[in-house]
DNA sequence: CTCGGTTAAAATGAATGCAAACCTGCGGTT
DNA sequence: AACCGCAGGTTTGCATTCATTTTAACCGAG
């Protein structure tokens, strides 16, 4: 039965890959996977689920050679299992998984925030204010889906003011394994909004003082509460689930 | 001219692939990345030369549709660089990228000893104190290689002691990124030498006493510190030759 | 009816084939 | 002499094909 859900899964992205046209010769590798990133991070498929390379080749028009190439880059990138002789699968992310890519991105945002506080120009630093500030307006009305956006773009924003591509590629692959959970959304519907909030105020008030040692240590906790509200609501769905 | 420079080199590994022995086909591709990547971080390829695949697939006994697919992986992890069209070469590291790495890994050991400090055993401290003590003896010694193996196999039992595989595992892409540059070996020969015997005493001291945004704070400032020795050395380097 | 073994279909892993893109060397033009 | 174009071989990107493994379906024995 969950072959069925996954083939109308399958069939519905054919048309909506095809909806993309058709791409050039050379650049289908990098379209290819990006694109199937997507299909994954967005969580078209089913962890855990088999996916016959054939459907995908059929959702994606394209031929068995390049997917395979595509599969094995996402395996490279944990979001992709591949059994010997089984084929691949979505990976399904354990609890364990989970707290550890929560630490990863805890010490990647904390070492962010060391470097843009040598970095930093005021400019910046204003920009991540007003965000804060707009931020905050939304808190205070109660504007979910607007509050998370902004809150994102924050820490996105601090990370690329790091400088460091290197740190913002190995950020965006952490925050993809973390986006094909669907947690990161339903986190803060939960009481530890305004805890939140407070910790976001010291970021503000450790990067604007340039205290990168400060700052990193709030980054840390920040991330790792993030976290533990996570662990925290899963483990209400699944009491409430089961 | 490079090109003799790289086909010498290829024949060469092409017995040495040899000696491997033959594998199991399951295990072909994972076999042949980690072949392929040792290959690559040792250095037998020059960095920025062109590879053509044919030669490569002689050299490893493949067909290039495993082949590729290796490389494409090593792509995504930042050793090769894929030119569409134009074949595949060892990436060449800016001064940028090396201290983007090292940022990245001062981001990692940091996030690790604070980790390690919330979970290490009474043991695995006195394991890394053991380790310790052994690299100070080479040190007093002047015993370069051995108190560099010590060192290695300290920093590495650190991450390992987060108890974090995540963590583990992209600590590992970046230093396999570093050993592909001969830096790491050489840096130790300056005046450093000193100073980084002192940041290890230090951070001993805080993993001792369990003091987790201390210890965070000394690896990243040793790790920064470790780039400033390897791209002083570089310059020095590079002064000498031209 | 269940369980185990056998066999056919399907899926995977790797090799091969083919068209398009790229490099190379040569001749013609300015 | 330097530059441009352009045929030839070479290399890459993808599709297709082949061999092996896995999966399922089936059938008979208990």
């Amino acid at each position: 039965m969950t072959d069925s859900v996954l083939n109308s899964e399958l069939s519905s992205q054919a048309t909506k890959a095809h909806a993309y046209g058709k791409v050039d010769r050379d650049n289908l590798h990098d379209d290819l996977l990006s694109r199937l990133r997507d299909f994954i991070v967005e969580g078209h498929l089913l962890p855990g689920g088999r996916i016959p390379e054939r459907h995908l080749c059929e959702a994606f028009h394209v031929s068995r050679t390049p997917l395979r190439e595509a599969l094995k880059v996402l395996a490279a990138e944990g979001l992709v299992e591949l059994l010997p002789n089984r084929g691949s699968r979505v990976r399904q992310f354990t609890d364990k998984d989970i707290k550890d890519c929560f630490e990863v991105l805890a010490g990647l945002e904390s070492a962010a925030g060391r470097l843009a506080c040598a970095r930093i120009t005021d400019d910046e630093v204003a920009e991540i204010e007003q965000l804060h500030y707009d931020m905050y307006g939304h808190y205070m009305r109660r504007e979910l889906p607007e509050y998370f956006r902004l809150n994102q773009a924050i820490h996105e924003k601090l990370v690329a003011a790091s400088g460091n591509d290197a740190l913002q590629a190995t950020y965006r692959t952490f925050t993809a394994r973390m986006r094909q959970l669907r947690y990161s959304a339903n986190v803060l519907a939960s009481d530890r909004w305004g805890q939140a909030m407070r910790e976001h105020e010291k970021m503000v008030d450790a990067l604007r003082r340039r205290s990168g040692e400060e700052l990193a240590t709030i980054l840390f906790e920040h991330l790792l509460n993030k976290w533990r509200a996570a662990a925290d609501s899963l483990e209400r769905e699944d009491a409430q689930g089961s």
